[in-house]
Formats: C-alpha cells, sequence, structure tokens
DNA sequence: CACTATTGTGAGCAATAGCTCAGCTATTCT
DNA sequence: AGAATAGCTGAGCTATTGCTCACAATAGTG
C-alpha cells in the first residue's frame, strides 16, 4: 500500500461547509494565477491575495504550494471522461469513427483550459505521489486501448502494446500542440489528418 | 530588422583568448548544472562554482540567467546537422528510406544531452527573441520537408503544408520522449512502428 | 449565554535568489 | 618599463519567496 506523501497532504480537514468553500477558493484562484503567472511566478501570497483569504488560511488547507498544483492536476486527470472503450464500435469498417472519437477525447479533455494544463504538465514538480497517480492512469487508458485494438477486426500491427502507445501519445501531443498554441493550419484540417495517420497505421496496409 | 532582445546580449565582448575560454567554461558548466539541477534550482552561484570562476566574471559575460539558457539553446538548434532534403532518396517504393532517415536525425540531435534538451524545452524561459529564432528553424524545416512530399512520387496527402507540420511535430515529440525516458518496449521496436506509421500515412493508402 | 472547536488573519521570519561594484590581477600597447 | 586596457574577484546588497505563529473571529453545542 503506497502510503500517501506527507508532503501533499492537507494538515486540516475541512469539517464545515465554511471551510469547504476556502479550499475551493484556493484552488480556483490557484488555476487563475498560475495560468496567468506560470508555476514559479504564480507566489502563494498571490493566490491567497486572489482568492482574498489570508496567506495563513492558504497554509491550513495546503501543506506547501507545490501540493496545490499537485491537487489541481490529480483533478484534472480524475475529471478526464474518457470514451469508454467498450462502448467503442468494433464491426469492420469503423476503425477511423474509433479512432476520431479517441482524438475527440483528448481535444475535449484539452479545451478547458489549455494554458494551465501545459503549465501542469511542463512546470509542474512532480512528486513520486504524483507520478505514480498519472503513471497508473495512463497504464489503465493504454490497457484499454490495446484491448481494444487487439479485438478490432481491422488491426494489423506488430505488437498492438506498443502501438496502444504510440497513438496514445501521439494523439496526446498534437492535440496538445493544436490547444495550446494557434496554429496557422485550422483546427479541423490537422485534426482530420491526424485520424488518417492513425487510422491508416493501425489498418496496416 | 529584429534589433536583437537586449536582455540576452552579453555585456562585453571578449577580446581575449582568456576571456573565450572563461565564456566556454561558463557555458559548459552551466549545461553540466541545468542537467544536474534544473533551471530554477541551477543558480548563477552554483553554476560559477562549477565553472570555478567568479560570479562577477558569469555577470560580465551573460546579462542575466535567461541569457545562458537562451545561448545553450541557440547553440543546439544551430549545431542540428539535418540530413539535406535534396539528399534523400526521391524515387518511387524509397519513402520508407525517406522517412527512416528523417526519424534518425530525430535521435542523433536528441541523443547527446537528452536531460538537457528536456529542460531546455520544457523549462527555458522564452523570450521573443528566442521563440523567433526557433520559429525561424522550424519554418525553414517544414519547407525542406514540405516541398520533398510534393516531389515524391508516393506521397498522396490531402495537403502537403499540414503533413509536413504533422509529420515533423510527431517524429520530435516521439524521439523527445523516447530518448528522455527509459521506455518498456526497446528502441529499435518503437522507432519502426514509428517510421511505419509515418510512412503509411504519407502514401495515403 | 457560555464554552469549545474550528476557521481565519497577516506581520514578519528565515532562506535564498539574482546580481552589483569597488578594487584587484593579467595582458597588451607604446 | 610604465600606462592603459581587459579580465577577474567575491563580499554582500536588494528583493522576493515560501511559510510560521500568536492571536482574533466565527460556528457549533448544551
Amino acid at each position: 500500500m503506497p502510503s500517501a506523501d506527507r508532503r501533499l497532504q492537507p494538515r486540516r480537514k475541512p469539517r464545515q461547509v465554511r471551510a469547504e468553500l476556502t479550499r475551493e477558493r484556493i484552488l480556483t484562484a490557484a488555476a487563475h494565477v498560475f495560468t496567468e503567472y506560470g508555476y514559479a511566478a504564480g507566489t502563494t501570497n498571490r493566490i491567497a491575495e486572489r482568492a482574498r483569504i489570508s496567506i495563513g488560511s492558504l497554509y491550513q488547507y495546503f501543506p506547501n504550494k507545490d501540493a496545490i498544483l499537485a491537487q489541481l492536476l490529480i483533478r484534472h486527470i480524475d475529471r478526464g471522461t474518457w470514451t469508454e472503450a467498450d462502448r467503442l464500435d468494433l464491426s469492420p469498417g469503423t476503425l477511423r469513427a474509433t479512432v476520431q472519437a479517441l482524438v475527440r477525447d483528448a481535444i475535449d479533455s484539452h479545451s478547458e483550459d489549455p494554458q494551465l494544463l501545459r503549465i501542469m504538465i511542463e512546470e509542474a514538480p512532480l512528486s513520486q505521489d504524483l507520478l505514480d497517480a498519472i503513471d497508473r492512469h495512463g497504464r489503465i487508458r493504454t490497457a484499454q486501448i490495446r484491448d481494444l485494438l487487439s479485438r478490432h477486426p481491422d488491426v494489423r500491427v506488430g505488437d498492438v502494446g506498443t502501438a496502444a502507445d504510440l497513438i496514445l501519445f501521439t494523439i496526446e501531443m498534437n492535440t496538445h500542440k493544436l490547444m495550446a498554441a494557434p496554429s496557422t493550419v485550422p483546427v479541423e484540417t490537422f485534426a482530420t489528418e491526424l485520424v488518417d495517420m492513425v487510422t491508416r497505421y493501425l489498418r496496416g496496409d
């Protein structure tokens, strides 16, 4: 049993609604501040100021700055509502639609707050606990896709495990880029090409 | 004319060999320190200490910390010796070999110091000047590939511009991941699959 | 209301960072 | 050799940060 990282645990549990509200305010403010200033320049005092609570209150619910970002990241991961793998169409000839669903999922999970996500991914001080959580989620997701690929009649690749890794990462990163920076190419066009690439790969012509 | 960012310009130009040597020592030390500690924790004092020069000397050649990392990044970009596009085989049936050359380039340019590269890419404070430089290089590269794709008889995609963007980024990021973190899958296998994916996409079966 | 538990406050501490500057040493020039 | 220029030093200044703690305010309870 992985004893949760003490460095990220809150020091006090909210027992009144008012407290839960304060906690919420802190997280909301932190999201805004990190988005605007980045992680390093997004100071705890700025967060407290924006949340309109005192810096002391902030430290009652989060033992340190890292814990705040960690909480935001864990929330994002948990909130990620993927298309259930078993709801995807597995009949022949629908591989493209399946891939399209994956890309759409990726776009959805990035469209909420691309800036914050970028900071969380690129600047987060990744504790072992957090890395484990992310890794666990990643493994589950990969396993789902591997399963899906191995059951789909149209998929013809050497190793489904490698293929799952490759396409998930490729979709993730391309979507990330697409959403984070305004591109010269229209979003739709790029997404279509991405779907094409993955589909053709999986078909293994 | 883009008047170079004053914040990144050295405050004194080396006029003696000894000075040029010191500058070199600083950059080498910085590369090591950033690799070991990351950007934020890689302090200027630590860099000076490692270079075995005084902190004052450091600030004679670099106006601030950002400028040091910027210099390292620019060096890396300039040093990148890509396979010349016009040396690639364009005869039919060799598309796979062409793509393989691109992937090999990417792997080569990442194998020197993956850790440092990760830091430069993910933690560098990107000034407008630096962004411009990177963008310029990117455009040149993309143009090269677009040209290559449009001339190759086997390539069948909707828009070569979009395709060039897509495959360059995909190759770059996957290689980056491959080199930065030890994977469960062997490098060769992953590289092969990546080549397959891109090739099949370009063939547009 | 009186008493306790919970929540909130914010001045300021300790640590650390980037960076300066007055003065030194080494090299080049005449 | 002496003067002028270029290069080097490092104690310490200034600014900022994450975070503490003694105390005040509020909510729950009988």
